[in-house]
DNA sequence: GATCCTCGAGTTCC
DNA sequence: CTCGAGGATC
């Protein structure tokens, strides 16, 4: 066997504890010490080394994280300690059942007065795992498997940054660490993408990925996923007393090296469980990983002792779970509506479930290419999720459920609504009715659009109403909503006499507005609110916007060709043009000659803000108005042209993808003071 | 021609 | 909120 010179040695020594230092600090503290360039410099002098001169390659070198070779199946491993699984309570009761039970229990064995103390932790949604440690080494990691027999998943844990492959200093003989592995948010993010880019399928959320990863046979591919791991508790110790409470212990394994989430508390009491479930609730869209609720875990080891277990659940400790976020449910039917623009969006009728505290019963699939990139068929079991707290999305199908007789989605070839014929140009993704205002939905949907509180806001016309003066023939266009009488009105479904008379106060109020708002309500494809305001600024009037010929638009801010061709082509139609006359006829009027000179010097000019959550006194509209008013300009989306996200309470990805960019953040207050100067 | 930045449009539930 | 696509920019 040949020598390593002992300068190398020492040099690989050096690196190792280096390489393993900016590890602990970029994976386990959140706080990189290093530019990634220099971290792949060292690793790469490191892996040079070791690769002349292989007895320097010992199994706790961090180039043995990367690696391994492809293995026929996991092996099957006996845990030294039961992993049990904890009871779960899903409601608030439950969790003051708990308590109340647990502070009985220690009462009669002989406890004193007050409240218990809990040790509070996040539920990760992930997979349980046991990480034995021999003398401070890595020696093995297994699932949790049937909570006695495992699967030995050690070549894909090595793998994973945040997990010691050696324990700080004064590690006992034998130290079993468990805890759950899981995967970012921001890793799938990336893992999805590519996914994507490859062609192959995307995961339909973290845990599926992660529990992928680590039971892949080939840990190269796992070494690519980028896994993450939160230690909760111990399994087997030997040469080592066990500290006397759990939060001592986790405080105890964080400083044997192990990642340990920060996201934790003692609490006291049942009130002080549900402050903890209260708060976490608040902060979970916000963490960068899924959790599922909470765990409680009486603190004093001693008073675990005395509760000792029921079967196999510790009557110390309880998950008090979230309701969920995300389920499972069938899909009913696949349906077409049409838009306004005519366009057709298939909606899946899915039979009722519960999720995040709403029951959905539909949710959009897009177009058609989402629905074949999906592969969602008529009968599926699907799973649902709120995605941004709002608005239900398919994630993904589970194709193990499809029963036989699933049947595919086709985009019909003639409009449900009119039977007029559908096209779908070869470049675009949305299939569209060619019926135009022909068609009752396209016509129904004007109107609404006509109606709506950035239009012409006329308060009261919903749905139904529209729904019933189409269908009964009283109304054909925007003009005729205006001679509607009350008799008419009132003889309607849901209307009584007094509604009708609130309607026609709303409409008399909308006959006064303003030429924006008229543009935009004309519904021009193309043109919304924004172009509106442009056109307005541009060309001053109506009648100058009518006359313009399109290259007389294209001289117009952010408008093209495309837009440009829309406008010209909807003031060229007969029918609209008499419909603008017939509107003016009715008593629409707005005043004129604004609009062409604006205030460009304000204290905001050339400056562009994006507004994200609830602020404290202003409405996200008061907010707007004020900096339009200001000279400013505002956006929806963050990019590194925005000056400012202004950023409220609950505020979203928004603020993340600011952080991430640079872009300065201020607050209501730091925004009051921007506007005074 | 590619890339980035916006805007428009569609959607869910209470 | 998210996606698609139009417009501007390099």
């Amino acid at each position: 066997m040949s020598t390593v010179p002992r300068a190398a040695a020492e040099r690989a020594a050096w690196l190792r504890a280096e390489i393993e230092r900016h590890n602990h600090a970029y994976y386990v503290l959140d706080a990189p010490t290093i530019p990634d360039a220099e971290w792949d410099a060292l690793f790469r002098e490191l892996q040079d080394l070791e690769a002349q001169h292989p007895a320097l390659a010992t199994a706790d070198s961090p180039t043995q994280r990367v690696g391994g070779v492809p293995r026929s199946d996991l092996a099957e491993v006996r845990h030294a300690v039961l992993m049990l699984s904890l009871n779960n309570a899903l409601t608030e009761d439950e969790a003051l059942a708990f308590d109340h039970r647990v502070a009985e229990m220690l009462a009669k064995a002989g406890r004193g007065e007050g409240p218990v103390e809990y040790a509070c932790e996040l539920k990760f949604d992930g997979l349980a795992i046991n990480l034995r440690y021999e003398d401070g080494l890595l020696v093995q990691a297994a699932t949790r498997g049937d909570g006695s027999v495992g699967e030995d998943v050690t070549a894909n844990v090595r793998t994973i940054h945040s997990v010691p492959l050696r324990l700080h200093d004064a590690a006992p003989p034998v130290l079993e660490a468990r805890g759950e592995v899981l995967m970012f948010k921001r890793d799938l993010a990336r893992l999805n993408e590519r996914q994507r880019a490859r062609g192959d399928k995307e995961f339909a959320n973290p845990r599926n990925a992660a529990a992928g990863a680590l039971r892949q046979l080939d840990a190269r591919i796992t070494a690519q996923r980028r896994l993450h791991f939160f230690a909760y508790g111990l399994g087997e110790l030997r040469g080592a007393a066990e500290p006397a409470t759990h939060s001592a212990t986790l405080d105890w394994l964080a400083a044997l090296g192990l990642p340990v989430c920060a996201e934790r508390t003692v609490a006291r009491g049942s009130d002080g469980l549900l402050a903890f479930y209260r708060a976490v609730q608040r902060k979970r869209e916000r963490l960068d990983y899924d959790i599922d609720g909470v765990v409680y875990k009486v603190d004093a080891r001693a008073e675990q002792v005395a509760l000792g277990f029921v079967s196999r659940a510790p009557r110390w400790a309880c998950a008090h779970k979230f309701p969920p976020q995300e389920a499972t449910t069938q899909v009913l039917d696949i349906e077409v509506q049409v838009g306004r623009t005519g366009a057709l969006t298939p909606v899946a009728r899915l039979a009722p479930v519960a999720v995040g505290g709403v029951t959905v019963t539909n949710a959009t699939l897009h177009n058609e290419d989402e629905v074949r990139r999906k592969d969602v068929r008529i009968g599926d079991t699907v799973i649902v999720r709120r995605a941004g707290d709002v608005i239900p999305e398919i994630v993904a199908v589970v194709p193990e459920r499809r029963p036989p007789d699933a049947r595919e989605f086709a985009m019909p070839s003639r409009c449900p609504v009119c039977d007029s014929a559908v096209e779908r140009p070869a470049d675009e993704a949305i299939a569209r009715c060619t019926g135009g205002l022909v068609c009752g939905a396209q016509r129904k949907q004007a109107l609404l659009h006509f109606a709506s509180r950035r239009a012409l806001d006329i308060e009261g016309l919903g749905e139904k109403l529209v729904e019933q003066v189409v269908e009964g023939d009283w109304v054909h266009g925007p003009a005729e909503l205006f001679s509607l009488s009350l008799e008419t009105l009132a003889g309607l479904e849901r209307m009584g006499e007094k509604s009708a008379a609130n309607l026609l106060h709303a409409l008399d109020k909308a006959r006064s507005t303003t030429l924006e708002r008229f543009i935009y309500a004309l519904g021009i494809r193309h043109v919304g609110e924004s172009t509106a305001r442009d056109l307005v600024h541009h060309f001053g009037s109506l009648a100058a916007l009518q006359a313009a010929d399109e290259a007389a638009l294209l001289a117009v801010p952010d408008v093209g060709p495309v837009v440009a061709a829309s406008i010209a082509h909807f003031f060229a139609e007969p029918h609209n043009r008499e419909a603008i006359e017939q509107l003016r006829a009715a008593g629409v009027q707005w005043p004129e000659g604004e609009g062409a000179a604006r205030p460009a010097a304000g204290r905001l000019a050339g400056k562009t803000f994006v507004l994200t959550g609830t602020l404290p006194t202003l409405t996200r509209e008061q907010a707007s108005e004020l900096i339009l008013a200001a000279g400013g300009k505002v956006s929806g989306s963050v990019s590194k042209k925005t000056d400012y996200v202004l950023a409220g309470d609950e505020a979203g990805s928004k603020l993340e993808k600011a952080q991430a960019l640079g872009v300065a953040v201020i607050d209501e207050a730091q925004f009051r003071k921007l506007l005074e100067g």
